[in-house]
DNA sequence: CGCGCTCCCGACCAAAGTGGTCGAGAAAGT
DNA sequence: ACTTTCTCGACCACTTTGGTCGGGAGCGCG
């Protein structure tokens, strides 16, 4: 249940990207910007060009740019192409788990919590970030003080 | 932004402990209800005996039993036991993450994911599961067929 | 007391994941 | 040609994951 360096590393520079609107964006420029390891950055950046969330080009003028509309691209559409499906159990989708005996209801359990990471996951999107206009929702539970304390 | 085996396991062994009741239940019994591997199972066991949310004793007449009342542990205290906190980015919480540049509401939705993920693991107790009577705002998450649909 | 049963717990293990770094290419521009 | 920048596989140290093994320590019973 954490979220990798990596995850967050490419939802930076993608957002940074997003930022930059046209042109392509230099590696060490979004390395830079971030403070990201850039040799790093660029292996998580081919996986976002691999999965159809970047386009680059290489030479003098070359770089990253989105391969889509800011507001298309969802924060659980980079964490997936980085770190592959969310909230699987033992490396296996939620619905498709049996459960025996007094587990049976775990199921439901695990199906729910992947559709609360969606509801957040896939409701902000790049063009929220930069904006730093969150979907109302997802306003709404960061502002309860609750969600800012630790364990609790 | 997955379950390990060991957190799937531990929820597990922690319901059939639930509906034991009473009684000290052995490991090899939970093991072969839930279909866990013995030896594994008596590590997390152990763990969650140090973490105050079982009991045990050996013996001829030994084994586990729930330190506290079913519907006093919720499946946030059993995940947190074995796997650590919730929801951490690059292994800090994330209330202590400092973003630069576009990236900075990023935090934000981290803050919104854990509380999406609170929401849902500290409001399912032990009792809950074995009664198979969920929360109505987990069963309500449950119930939509948009949340069994792989990727969406 | 002795004995068996069961938990306790550290050691070990193979495979995979994390968070990188290095170095050689291959395209694009000038 | 030549530089710039992406491409991409190899490698690396360390940790995590998902276990297994074997001994020891406590508990109850005859």
């Amino acid at each position: 249940m954490r979220v990798s360096a990596k995850a967050d590393y490419a939802v930076r520079a993608a957002a940074e990207l997003a930022a930059a609107g046209e042109g392509p964006v230099k590696g060490g420029v979004l390395a830079e910007a971030q403070d990201i390891p850039l040799q790093f950055l660029e292996h998580i950046l081919l996986e976002l060009k691999h999965n159809g969330i970047v386009r680059a080009r290489r030479g003098a003028k070359g770089g990253y740019w989105l391969a889509k509309p800011a507001d298309e691209v969802s924060v659980a559409d980079i964490v997936r192409a980085v770190e592959g499906p969310i909230a699987h159990v033992q490396s296996t989708p939620p619905e498709d788990i049996e459960y025996r005996g007094n587990s049976e209801p775990l199921q439901k359990v695990w199906i729910a919590v992947r559709a609360n990471l969606r509801a957040v996951l896939e409701e902000v999107t790049l063009a929220d970030l930069v904006s730093g206009d969150l979907p109302t929702s997802v306003e709404a539970l960061a502002a309860s003080p609750d969600a800012w304390a630790p364990r609790s």
